[in-house]
DNA sequence: AAGTGGTCTAGACCACGTT
DNA sequence: ACGTGGTCTAGACCACTTC
């Protein structure tokens, strides 16, 4: 690259260049979704259609802000946003710039989007049992139910390719959302609870592996003793209740949990 | 409870009380801890420590902020930390109150603290292999290097109560970091890393079951065929590069993963 | 010394949910 | 109608990094 005379700014030696030059930010001061939040997009946009590269610098936030009429404060809540997902790193005294490495994915859930969306046209999903009965002692703990008060229990069998590839076994607090048969297996869960008004907030699982039962073989079409992916799970809504536990099978050989962290400092 | 006259404001029929009457907050506009953080660590004890319990109302944000002769703003900052972990919950036209089943734990990182923080008493981790090699193709793809370039190779056998837990390979870059086996038997990887001044961002993981081979069965003390867990994972840094590559295996009768997600709007 | 992000202030108006 | 959080502004000073 030839080093040619500047007159305006200096051109950092290591420094990639000056960057993000004059990227249209179409910013709608009338519509409902937040400034912040509509620049968060754009730059999003911007980083993965690869209009942003790798380590390009966006220039110092006073400039930004004053380019893009918005006050400082504002720009910086959008960049901090991107800054939690993982696409931007912001470094005092140097700026902000594009991850080096494309996140792969927005995958945050793991499974919990496989296990309660369902939806998707390639697995189906077979409602096995669905009736309301008394909560046993592990799944009152869960749920934080009286012992022996009603809950929602659900069986469903999934298949992709038209193999099973997990056996869902759930538990719900009743009179939370209205389970019927045909709903769950077109709809799934997830969406369910979401168009009841249910925010799902956090979910603890614990995940393990073992041999398959002879019966639990048979129901995921496997060799006994053939290995097996558990999962037990209670994910709560935004106030905080348990709004769902589950025991969940998967046969190992068509399954595998994957999933992204997020470190907060 | 008895209905007295109540000069101030009304109390709501089913919301739980004012609460947060005058819980004393310290705050050092000295300290380089930054107010918001300091009120956020104080909001946080407070509701741990069961002086605010679930369900209490924190009271308005505007009320707040003179009161603790803060900035809305600064307030803002403080409970929004503690409403993206999980201890907080806001509605708008009701107040912000505190989240009804306690969050289990900030446990966030599943086993990746497990994995390189070694440390504790209990388990010990042994350094089987560690050296220098070429990365194959396999591992040069994860850790975003040359096929072939040199890549630290590293093997360690960690127990608990002196049986096998975790069969831990990881490859790193060369040069990131020094590693030499008396600290990664007693400091652990994890550790190391931070002290080199690199920050984990994140992580993507890839959890799955299989036989133990026999081979892998007599180093855990499992019987061949044994059901494994298996996890690969690659650990980025907060500029986006790949840090750390690794292939474990568990014995499932002796580990399960556990951990918590947080779901994002 | 200069430039960057990090923190903080003191207001403002709006959208939403409750009453 | 009212009170709440949600958004936004236009400044200020500080701490850190690099030159």
């Amino acid at each position: 690259m030839a080093k040619t005379g500047d007159r305006g700014r200096a051109r950092a030696r290591t420094a990639p260049a000056p960057a993000l030059a004059a990227l249209d930010f179409a910013l709608d001061r009338v519509s409902p979704v937040p400034l912040y939040h509509q620049l968060a997009q754009q730059l999003q946009a911007a980083i993965e259609h690869g209009s942003l590269a790798p380590g390009d610098l966006l220039g110092n936030e006073v400039d930004l802000s004053v380019r893009l009429g918005l006050s400082r404060p504002t720009v910086r809540q959008a960049i901090q946003s991107l800054v939690d997902k993982g696409l931007l790193v912001r470094r005092r005294g140097v700026g902000t710039q594009v991850v080096h490495s494309r996140v792969r994915r927005p995958l945050e859930l793991s499974s919990l989007y496989d296990d309660l969306e369902a939806a998707g046209q390639g697995p189906t999903t077979q409602v096995v049992r669905n009736e309301v009965v008394p909560a046993s002692c592990e799944v009152a703990a869960a749920l934080g139910v009286p012992e022996g008060s009603e809950v929602a229990a659900l069986e469903r069998l999934r298949r992709t390719h038209g193999r099973p590839v997990a056996l869902l076994r759930n538990y719900l607090p009743v009179s939370l959302l209205a389970l019927d048969d045909a709903r769950l297996e077109s709809t799934g869960l997830y969406r369910m609870m979401r168009s009841a008004g249910i925010t799902l907030h956090s979910a603890r699982q614990t995940v393990g592996a073992r041999a398959a039962t002879p019966e639990e073989a048979t129901r995921l079409e496997e060799r006994e003793g053939a290995a097996l992916l558990t999962m037990e799970r209670t994910a709560f809504d935004d106030t905080g209740r348990a709004v769902e536990y589950g025991r969940h099978i998967y046969p190992a050989s068509r399954y595998t949990f994957d999933f992204q962290l997020l470190i907060r400092a």
